[in-house]
RNA sequence: GCCGGGGUGAUGAAAUGGUAGACAUAGGGGACUUAAAAUCCCCAGACCGCAAGGUCGUGUGGGUUCGAUUCCCACCCCCGGCACCA
């Protein structure tokens, strides 16, 4: 038998589809449309690797089923060439960097090409062809216009290797996400866009897409937004400051604004934090009204913090340490307490207001920079702990309120702790019991301990965080208690005690236990908690609660505070983000130009939307200055210019764009991209969008929140129709090396796709790319598997001529129906098994592709071409083996992994079109089963055996059969069936008495 | 610490309440061959047993159910995102 030449068929069938336009794109408002993209390569000069195509099968595999179901497919590729590593490659191997791309473009496209993918190549577009990104640049003149792009003098990320400033993006932690380079900070002149501006839309829409979650949730942590108060804090001397933020409500004081989330512990905030770089700390400073008495000290330390790398300042690890502003007090809205303030660098002058009300008694930070500076701790939540067990609250029960206290007692001397037990109760607790009329709590700790101990010798210490709520219920008197709880430490001095009365005596048992004994007595819940708190010394409470110590707030729960505070000091409700407005200029040259023009009379102006494309000049030397300047800036030529406004003499901006700003649009220029007059038409832009299925790995930040900025600022000018650019995200996981690390050069561990297309064929390369696990994971690669697929493509190749020669000769390209021969005058009841596991896997593959499972797909194929060769190779089915129209069926559902072998049989068989332009099959669902299955068996849910029984067996039928079952029935019996359950299809379990 | 996703044979994995390990790789045995490769057939979770058969088994411990990899509770571990973010 003639083996499957891949090389031949491949090089044929690639050559014929070009020649004959067959993956050609036009609009069809007659068929619904599919828009299947990947995420465009970026043409490094190491070429593709076996990772890069995974994304690319899968897509090609998608939108060819698509357009067999009848859909417009549009499936284009194109470069993402502008940016620092083609500019690095450039340098490297001195050639411009122009010649370098178009070299890395063809060596990507060869690489491509060979796999046989469905793209209209006549739609392919280049981030760096004047033609592109003469609209990158009309983008960024619009969002000038709108003030959406401004400068910006304030210190920015600098990569001292890559020579350029950087986005947040950028980073990773501290370092630069593309050299590794430890990145400083530096105030240079940059654009910047406000994409602060879209973070709140750009969080809410993240809703509706159909995006993985790991995706959805990165990119709401990096917007972070959090929802809090703006409450100004008056300072306690009368100062009028330059800065008009700074000035108090009324004008004539100043004041300090605060970020907080919490404003429901405004009672509790105890000093303020303000960063080294707030704008007041400098105005202090430099003022001449002597406002801080230790000016000096405070002018070192904001020196010091400014010289702190980023690492330094951001350990959360290192002491809380900072100074006091010695001489200004600010006063507490809520309560009007004066409080100290300090400048510390844990407050980030970057983030909410650069100043923070310190509570330290339901803060973490606050809390050790409250203990090192000795300023008071003020508990004003207290937590509520539900009880457990048989005192869980229940609902509609009478509620009693009550004011207790309960007590650790320890002796000292050997470390031992007083548990009571109640016998009665059949609970374990600490003494405890009633405020009375007149008493403090602390009183009653005294008076309980005497009573219910005998005790008399000891020292009340009170603890570090001694009030709480303790919500639980009484079985005894049936009625629901929610108790405000004071909590004590009581000291022995000595033994001495004193008699208890009878039914105390009675009532209770006093158990000295040791620390690890204790944990073992206690029964009731919120006394577990109190014992963890004393003994982990936890000094704070972060979370929510009920009021305390707050006026007229007492009682209140935290959420509902938060609005009430906020109201009542005049504070307003707000959010604040994480999320930075974008970074947007580079120094460097392989680059768009920012079209801007400098002039001194006018000022900044944006170049006129006819006079664009600004392109990029060619250069001598286009190495990075590593001054700040771009190496634009001396070409002095280009950068002198005239004013487009006076006319009078400018210079040109002399910074580029960023890599990110080509790919944040690109996917719109496919769907029109040869149009001169804008960046897509209406028209086109309204057939086309959104992107239905976009895929891709990496980029769960960076590009992702880009694009979806841009787009739904050029939904804002009505450029685009819709509000997101990708309905759709399939995620995509990596390929590793077969050593399990990266696949890279370094490491020497690189599979050239090519090599492996040129071995085992681009079918059976694609399919085991799909076959290798679940599309999202990362899988390493492996040489010994990918020969499994290769033979499942050689074996349909060689069950695909033994089909051909049993059917005799070609028939030519009959009609063909779309309706599958049913064989219902053979098997009146219900399909054979071939039939009945060709239908299932017309349901599976299909239901795969869509869902982007395509490794179950490829191994129902597996099973149904397992089935399928028995079948023919015994003509086990009644009409001589595997028909024709069965075998056709299963050629359309492998064409879309397998184009190639697929395309070739189906041509063998006679057909003059096109597989790839053939109907999708369509499933019967009347024969997905066939006559007969098999069900199984248990005894007590353990399998005894199973029995095959017709798809139209009753119940009884089945039962009875299945207890004449031999494996069955012995353990049946002598025992008596207590019940049969029956699930047709799936299972049968007797249970016995 | 907070958020998201996971944990199943030697390996990639399948099964989302119904015979756990489909499909494939590596492995073992056999056929064909002078031989090898290729191809085809068979075996293959662990333990006990000659076998028939039995017991155990999806990170750990509990629960719900006739029946749990799947649902619920607690915990452990791994991967990813954010993190001194007020």
């Amino acid at each position: 038998m003639e083996h499957y030449d891949h090389k031949k068929v491949e090089e044929k069938w690639q050559k014929r589809w070009a020649d004959s336009g067959l993956y050609k794109t036009t609009e069809d408002a007659s068929k619904p449309k599919s828009f299947v993209l990947d995420m465009f390569p970026y043409p490094s000069g190491e070429g593709l690797h076996v990772g890069h195509p995974k994304g690319y099968i899968a897509t090609d595999i998608y939108s060819r089923m698509k357009r067999m179901q009848g859909h417009n497919v549009l499936h284009p590729m194109g470069w993402d060439a502008f940016g620092l590593p083609a500019e690095n490659y450039a340098l490297k191997n001195k050639v411009h960097p122009r010649v370098a791309v178009e070299k890395n473009i063809a060596t990507f496209k060869e690489q491509l090409s060979i796999i046989g993918f469905n793209y209209d190549w006549s739609r392919e577009i280049n981030t760096t062809d004047p033609e592109y990104y003469k609209w990158t640049q009309w983008i960024f003149v619009q969002l000038f216009k709108k003030g959406l792009a401004y400068q910006s003098n304030e210190p920015i990320n600098w990569c001292p290797s890559c020579m350029t400033g950087l986005a947040n993006e950028d980073l990773d932690g501290n370092v630069c996400e593309r050299c590794g380079s430890v990145v400083e900070k530096r105030a240079l002149p940059q654009w910047v866009l406000k994409i602060t501006a879209y973070a709140d839309r750009m969080l809410k829409d993240l809703d509706a897409l159909q995006w993985p979650e790991h995706i959805k949730t990165a990119q709401r942590n990096w917007i972070g937004r959090s929802e809090g108060s703006e409450i100004d804090f008056l300072l306690n001397f009368t100062f009028k400051p330059e800065a008009n933020e700074n000035r108090g409500p009324n004008g004539e004081k100043a004041a300090i604004k605060v970020f907080t989330t919490r404003a429901d512990t405004l009672f509790g905030a105890t000093f303020l934090v303000l960063a080294p770089e707030h704008p007041w700390v400098k105005l202090a400073v430099d003022s001449n009204h002597n406002v801080l008495e230790n000016k000096s000290e405070v002018a070192a330390y904001v020196k010091a913090a400014a010289a702190k790398t980023e690492i330094e300042r951001t350990n959360a690890d290192k002491e809380k340490a900072g100074v006091e502003l010695k001489g200004v007090k600010a006063i507490n809205p809520a309560n009007g307490e004066e409080i100290p303030m300090f400048i510390a660098d844990y407050v980030l002058g970057g983030y909410g207001t650069g100043a923070i009300m310190a509570v330290p008694a339901h803060d973490e930070r606050d809390n050790a920079f409250a203990k090192k500076y000795n300023v008071p701790v003020k508990q004003v939540i207290a937590p509520v702990y539900v009880l457990d067990g048989e005192s869980t609250p229940q609902d509609g029960k009478e509620l009693a309120k009550r004011i207790v206290v309960s007590a650790i007692v320890r002796n000292p001397k050997n470390d031992t702790y007083i548990v009571l037990k109640f016998p009665q109760k059949g609970i374990c607790g600490f003494v405890g019991g009633g405020v009375e009329e007149g008493e403090t709590p602390e009183q009653t700790a005294a008076r309980e301990i005497v009573e219910e101990t005998g005790y008399t010798d000891f020292t009340i210490k009170g603890s570090v965080f001694p009030i709480f709520y303790g919500h639980g219920y009484k079985p005894r008197k049936d009625i629901n208690c929610f108790d405000y709880e004071f909590f004590f430490i009581a000291e022995l001095n000595s033994d001495t005690k004193q008699e208890l009365h009878d039914q105390d005596k009675d009532a209770h048992e006093i158990i000295w236990a040791s620390k690890e004994e204790v944990e073992k007595l206690l029964t009731l819940s919120h006394h577990r908690k109190l014992w963890d708190n004393y003994h982990n010394g936890v000094s704070h409470y972060a979370d929510d609660g009920i009021l305390i110590n707050s006026g007229e707030f007492d009682g209140l729960e935290s959420g509902e505070a938060r609005v009430k505070i906020t109201e009542k000091v005049g504070g307003k409700l707000t959010s604040t983000y994480k999320i930075k407005d974008w970074v947007f200029s580079r120094q460097r040259y392989w680059g768009e130009p920012i079209p801007i023009i400098h002039c001194e009379k006018d000022g900044v102006v944006a170049v006129p939307e006819d006079q664009l494309p600004v392109l990029l000049p060619d250069v001598e030397s286009y190495e990075p200055s590593g001054t700040g300047e771009s190496p634009l800036a001396n070409i002095t030529d280009w950068v002198n210019t005239t004013c487009p406004t006076c006319g009078g003499p400018a210079k040109r901006e002399t910074n580029t764009m960023p890599q990110w700003a080509g790919s944040s649009w690109y996917y719109l220029r496919f769907m029109d991209p040869h149009n001169n007059d804008s960046l897509v038409s209406k028209e086109l832009e309204k057939y086309w969008a959104p992107v239905d299925v976009y895929v891709g790995g990496d980029h769960a930040v960076r590009h992702l929140i880009y694009a979806r900025f841009w787009h739904k600022f050029l939904y804002d000018i009505e450029a685009v129709s819709t509000i997101e650019p990708f309905a759709r995200l399939e995620f995509l996981g990596f390929i590793l090396a077969e050593d399990g690390r990266k696949m890279s050069k370094r490491y020497g561990n690189v599979i050239n796709p090519t090599d492996v297309v040129n071995t085992y064929g681009a079918d059976a390369f694609r399919a085991y790319e799909m076959f290798m696990g679940p599309f999202e994971n990362t899988v390493a690669w492996s040489t010994a598997s990918i020969a499994g697929t290769a033979r499942f493509i050689e074996r349909v190749w060689k069950l695909g001529a033994s089909v051909e020669a049993s059917e005799g000769a070609p028939q030519g390209d009959g009609p063909r129906t779309e309706q599958i021969p049913s064989k219902e005058s053979v098997y009146p009841e219900s399909a054979s098994n071939t039939e009945a596991l060709l239908h299932q896997t017309i349901k599976k593959v299909g239901e795969d592709i869509e869902a982007f499972k395509f490794n179950t797909a490829v191994s129902q194929m597996m099973i149904f071409l397992n089935a399928a060769e028995k079948t023919h190779s015994t003509g086990s089915e009644q009409e001589g083996g595997l028909s024709r129209e069965q075998w056709e069926i299963f050629l359309r559902l492998l064409a879309p992994f397998a184009p190639h072998v697929t395309e070739e049989l189906w041509e063998k068989l006679g057909h003059t079109d096109s597989i790839h332009m053939a109907p999708w099959p369509q499933f019967d669902p009347a024969l997905l089963a066939s006559g007969t299955v098999t069900v199984a068996v248990q005894v007590n849910g353990k399998i005894r055996g199973s029995i095959e029984l017709t798809t139209s067996a009753t119940e009884d039928e089945a039962l009875t059969l299945a207890r004449s079952n031999p494996s069955v029935s012995k353990h049946l019996t002598g025992k008596q069936e207590a019940k049969a359950i029956y699930v047709p299809r799936k299972i049968i379990n007797f249970v016995l008495k």
